[in-house]
DNA sequence: TTCCGAAACTAAGATTTTTCAATGCCCTGC
DNA sequence: GCAGGGCATTGAAAAATCTTAGTTTCGGAA
């Protein structure tokens, strides 16, 4: 899947690895990124230290919209896992929307993406108790053969606004409760339908 | 301030008392709104009934902007108290994002806004206890003069996350200590300062 | 293999939030 | 004025979460 397929503009592919900032939040950027492979996540640090996750890119997202609006980035994206991106550069992005419809559209689109996944983060990762947050984050992450990967229990912690031993103790629960089996290190096989009702009733 | 600035399009302009729901989640609507006066909640409904009330709009916002896209309004707007609010066909705000580009910005502009929004609701209303939430409810509500109108304990604690008592012993805690000083039924005088320093660290 | 450090897990007590139930207040209709 | 309904407030007990600290597990390096 592709972001904005345009003709001819060049459009270089990046590798981070794990734990590497891809950029920081309050800089003035002149590119969106795109995920190809790999997992991103958006940071926000309040300025006594604290932190939270609110939002995680995976394959096709887009990260640093607002810079198209001539913002600064609002977040700090860091890569979870190694991961590869698309680094997209304003100018083209702004040329391309003027020039051909289709492509408005598809940034239209864009911005409603990352509206609907703010609120899915407000209705699902931040509702509710530590059980049915955590049952919300395993259904976002579970892809093919509801297999599962998690990260670290800080950064759990910090996507459903817990601490990290609560989201430890939570996960081990799951565990106990056979709603998600181990299969090797943060990497688990999910009952979904089980993990559906433990996460309320409304489980998108 | 007005939205879409257009030469040759109708704009009407409609009244709700509190309480009227402006349009409901699911609809497949045509238009967009802006609020000119008063204060819309946007609800989320879970299938179980629970509820949470994801963004609130104030003069100038804009709700459903998501009929642009072709999609089903996401959330339940409903008036919290008696508002006016503008109602533009999304087939006009397309004609004339088309021909003019500076409109177009200035939807990228809303988009954007919609999402630094959500994101504030993320850390602000749904991250750490509930004095530092509350605190950050009363600061984005305050307008002039360090007044501030509150709505019923059942809306604030769909706003934070909270039970209704919570928010109301969280409430009853801040005027003993002398955080906010009641002026009449749910209206109050705010010590700016001392809130934020009940916030945390960032109270943007 | 063994050792070491980082991270995960566990456990306890303290704190916060929820739950539940009762009371009080305001507004409305009679 | 008075009665009644709907909220808001309050308090206490129960549950959940946080804090702190100690133990275990895992993976990499020696």
């Amino acid at each position: 899947f592709h972001f904005f397929l345009g003709p001819c503009i060049h459009i270089p592919q990046y590798a981070f690895p794990g734990g590497a900032t891809i950029y920081p939040a309050g800089e003035e950027g002149d590119s969106v990124y795109t995920v190809r492979r790999g997992v991103v996540k958006l940071v926000h640090f309040a300025s006594d230290g604290a932190h939270r996750i609110v939002r995680l890119l995976r394959q096709g997202s887009v990260a640093g919209l607002e810079t198209l609006v001539g913002k600064a980035y609002a977040h700090t994206a860091v890569a979870l896992e190694d991961v590869s991106v698309c680094r997209i550069a304003v100018d083209d992005v702004q040329r391309l929307d003027r020039e051909t419809p289709r492509l408005h559209r598809q940034l239209l689109e864009r911005w409603y993406a990352s509206v609907r996944d703010a609120d899915h983060w407000i209705t699902g990762m931040s509702t509710g108790d530590a059980r049915a947050r955590m049952a919300h984050l395993l259904l976002f992450l579970t892809g093919v053969e509801e297999e599962c990967r998690l990260f670290s229990r800080e950064d759990v912690g910090a996507v459903l606004g817990l601490t990290p031993e609560t989201a430890s103790h939570t996960i081990a629960d799951f565990k106990r409760s056979g709603l998600i089996v181990q299969k090797a290190r943060n990497h688990f096989h999910c009952d979904l339908s089980a993990l559906r009702g433990v996460a309320g009733a409304d489980s998108a």
